[in-house]
Parts: structure tokens; sequence; C-alpha cells
DNA sequence: GACACGTGCAACCGTTTGGTTGCATACTCT
DNA sequence: AGAGTATGCAACCAAACGGTTGCACGTGTC
């Protein structure tokens, strides 16, 4: 049952719930109402998403606040970093070339 | 049927397949010499990467390759920029906060 | 043309997923 | 103490997932 960040980020439901509770900690309520489902299926997303630690959760009273862990959203970053020097060397290229062209109008 | 990119990463499978052509194109049979599973599981993971639009397929005689497009990659950067930013600001907050006790030692 | 090779697709199977309903627990207020 | 509120958890269910096996189709090679 031990599920990863890529798994917890590849609901819809779930991705919609990280963005609103990236503004501000929000309780499980009032989280279920910006969804068309029941609140105990939001309950469940909650479970998995602090499961992998991606949310925190705080009590007040009787209420529960969930927070997001921004800083384990850094891990999907770092897993993107080594596309991302892929992309930029592949635009350096491009550069390069572009630069070759006009050089060689300039000689014309 | 429809899949988006982020299920299409959640699986580490695939995520081993877009690492290892990401380095260069391959052919089905020879990804999945890299993994324990049989050639057609492998093929339906091309498939469903090719349906999102993640990889793109070149035929060269009776071999198909298939190449990582990277530049679909971009999208999952876009996703997490705006996350990005909070964990910009909240180190910068941070800095200002030490900045500031700095500050305050000095005066003493 | 016959045969091996590389590949995709359909059918099937056990497990996981996302959802629901119902219930138990914990806290608040009167 | 009793009523109402906020929440989590277990049981169940249909659908999707990841895998396997078997087969069909196109492409090279002899």
């Amino acid at each position: 049952m031990k599920r990863d960040i890529f798994q917890a980020i590849a609901d819809p439901t779930r991705r919609a719930i990280i963005a609103l509770i990236a503004i501000q900690a929000m309780t499980p309520n009032a989280i279920a109402e910006n969804f068309h489902t029941t609140r105990q299926a939001v309950s469940k997303h909650l479970r998995i998403l602090t499961e992998c630690e991606l949310v925190t959760t705080e009590q007040k009273g009787r209420e529960i606040y969930y927070l997001l862990e921004i800083e384990k959203m850094k891990e999907i970053d770092k897993w993107l970093e080594q596309y991302r020097q892929i992309w930029e060397t592949r635009f350096k290229q491009l550069e390069d070339v572009l630069a070759k062209i006009k050089k060689q109008k300039r000689k014309k």
C-alpha cells in the first residue's frame, strides 16, 4: 500500500486538492465542498496524500486542517531535472544552428 | 481510455522506459530486455506513452524505434511552476527573517 | 515462395483504484 | 449528560490497471 508521489499526483481530483490547500490550509469538509463527490471520497484522497507525506495535518479543536508540504513537491522537480537538462541542451544546439545560418547569410 | 501525462508517469516501469529512450531511441524488444516482464507488457506501456504523446515512433525496416518527445515533459514543468513559485517565496521570506535577526544582533 | 523475425492486438485474469454507504469516534455547545 | 458537528474507517462494488498467453500481420532473408 506504499504509494509514491507520482501515483499521488496521477489523479486529477488529488491535483485539484493540492491546488486548493496550496493557497491555504483547509478542513476535509471545506475541501469536499469544491467537488462533486462525497466527503468520504475526499477523505480517502487526503489519506493517500498524507501517506506519501505530501500533506500534513493540524488539529484545531474538532477540525483538522490539511496543509501542503511544499518541500515534497521538490521531489518531482528533482526528477524532472534530468530531462530539463536534455531540452535545454537541445535548445542550445538549435540556437547554435540558427546562429550559423545567420552568419552564412551575412557572408553573401 | 484517455490518459493524461500524469497518469503516464505514475507507473515506475513507464518512468524507467522514459529514462531509457531519453538517452537514445530504442525498439520495443531492446527496451523489454531491460525489464523482467514480457515484450507485450512493454508494448502496452509504449502504447500508453504514445497515446499521450510522450513518445513518437519511427519505422526503420521491420523495426520500430521509439523516441522521447521531450517537449511534452515541459507540461509537467509548467504544472510545477505554480508550486515552485510558492517554495521560492517561502525561501525568500526565510531569508528576510534571517537577515533581520542578523541585523538585530549587530545592534547589540 | 517459405521461413524467421519484430511488432501490435485481443482475450483473459488477479489486483488495485476511486467511489459509495453505514457506522464509530472525538470534540463542542447548551 | 445529550444533541449536533467533524472526521476517519470498514465493507462493498464497478471500473481500470498491469500482466500473461496466443495469434495475426508486415518485413526482411534464404
